[in-house]
RNA sequence: UCCGCGAUAGCUCAAUCGGCAGAGCAUGCGGCUGUUAACCGCAGGGUUCAAGGUUCAAGUCCUUGUCGCGGAGCCA
């Protein structure tokens, strides 16, 4: 048996013989010629079988094999112009590991969202969902390698809570020993615990939201990545922030070139993505849409979709919306020491028409703040107490954000929607495989 | 939750005014030694989403329901 070999690997054994393992992709008969697309999940090479060069048993199973049967390949590697990819495999032998039973549904042709969706598990093995899932693998790796390279400690903080982080009417409620218990909406308030310990940390993970939102930028389960600092300010997160996504990009500008070409991304608009980021204020995004949209937009209202785009729309480049209004965000955010009605919170706004990307700011430090924030909104003090205690000892000011995995990828590879981001999307009230 | 659109062959879709259920692709068989969305020939393939109603006659019109898609609100 000759050399096993993995496509991505094939240029390197050139004149050599190797075995390919994998499914059959596509094919096309030629009647005494048979091409055969042989996909390994690293790759697709053409294997080429002419009638008179090998078994008559390989030949006949060439000639019938069904798509996405899976195939035991041995052949010479040549360079090849006229082959996707510019190498072929002349093969010498093949034989089956399975024969697919019966048709395979996804085709080469068209198909509908729905039909692609309820084929999700086979939906994956198609070339644009490979580049969408690489991306997305390099996304989180260069997200991690930034995070670890500047000073952050990865503390991943409990999928299984207690108590809301910010409202309970979009949890998922679980049966925790018989207690209820919810799957995280946030890692953000025991990250504050962790900062306050560790300094400089994030949490990775997966986040769970019951929202009623039927869009193409929802998903009820995202992965979202979450630093937290102590001793950073509003502007710090923002620096941190376009410091980290302008690596981000640039990564994948440089690794995934190939699979960018292949969702035919327009990289010129990646490639403008370097700091400094644009910064306005909320005020001065309202007037935006007064000139530019809403003229009746009133102050204290949070943007819609459209009113988003229409911001991000004057950058070229992701742009920070800050100050918001301080009844708009989560209770802890801290105020503007200058103008209470404002916070010194940031989105991150995504061009192109992405909308918010990144949400985060300064979170108050003030015990006595926090305990009239917690009346204000109806808070129980009690599941909350370990909280205060983070502004009892050693209270510093302290910063973070999270950035949600799926919009980033959705952004990136500039896709329709989010669902194709994971490959097993858990949309409002939808749950297949 | 609200608004809009849709459901016909395995897939993507067509079917005029209510009047014989169609095409392309896929599949099967045959042909072809450079295909790569191959090409050429032949063949098979239908509970028109469900239930009810109007009609001589319903894929088409009406009612209800189910599911899907798009958008809104809310959010990352």
């Amino acid at each position: 048996m000759s050399e096993p070999a993995y496509i991505q690997d094939i240029g390197g054994y050139e004149g050599k013989t190797v075995t390919v393992q994998g499914w059959v992709a596509d094919k096309t008969d030629k009647g005494k010629l048979q091409f055969l697309r042989v996909r390994d999940g690293t790759g697709v090479i053409q294997a080429t079988l002419f009638q008179k060069a090998v078994p008559p048993e390989a030949f006949d199973l060439a000639k019938h094999v069904a798509q996405e049967s899976s195939v035991v390949v041995t052949g010479e590697v040549r360079k090849e112009p006229r082959a996707p990819g510019g190498y072929e495999l002349s093969v010498s032998d093949m034989h089956a590991v399975q024969l697919a039973r019966g048709e395979f549904p996804i085709t080469p042709k068209e198909h509908g969202i729905e039909f692609l969706m309820q084929n999700r598990h086979l939906w994956l093995r198609s070339s644009r969902q490979h580049a969408i899932l690489r991306i997305r693998a390099t996304i989180i790796r260069a997200i991690r390698n930034w995070l670890d390279d500047n000073g952050f400690l990865l503390v991943d903080t409990p999928i299984l809570t207690p108590a809301a982080v910010e409202g309970t009417t979009t949890l998922f409620e679980t049966d925790f020993y018989g207690e209820p218990a919810f799957l995280t909406q946030s890692g953000q308030l025991y990250n504050e615990a962790n900062a306050m310990a560790f300094g400089k940390v994030y949490c990775f993970g997966p986040t769970f939201r019951a929202e009623k939102s039927k869009t193409r930028r929802h998903l009820s389960e995202f992965w979202m990545v979450e630093p937290e600092w102590a001793f950073g300010t509003l502007d710090d997160y923002m620096n941190v922030a376009e410091q980290m996504v302008s690596y981000v990009v640039q990564t994948v500008l440089q690794e995934r070139a190939t699979e960018l070409k292949a969702l035919e991304r327009d990289t010129t608009f990646l490639e403008k993505i370097v700091p400094p980021f644009p910064r306005i204020s909320y005020d001065e995004a309202v007037e935006i849409i007064r000139a530019r949209g809403d003229a009746n937009f009133k102050w204290g209202d949070d943007f819609g979709a459209p009113d988003e785009t229409l911001i991000s729309e004057q950058f070229d480049r992701p742009v920070f919306v800050h100050h918001y209004p301080t009844d708009m965000k989560a209770f802890y955010m801290a105020p503007d020491p200058i103008r209470p009605a404002v916070c010194l919170s940031a989105d991150l706004l995504a061009p192109e028409g992405y909308g918010e990307v990144i949400g985060g700011g300064q979170r108050s430090d003030n015990l006595e703040y926090l305990e009239a924030q917690l009346l204000k909104h109806n808070l129980p003090r009690a599941p909350y107490e370990w909280y205060l205690d983070l502004r009892k000892y050693g209270s510093v000011p302290h910063c973070g954000f999270g950035l949600g995995v799926e919009r980033t990828v959705a952004w990136i590879c500039k896709l329709d929607h989010v669902r194709e981001t994971i490959a097993f999307p858990r949309m409002l009230e939808k749950i297949m495989q």
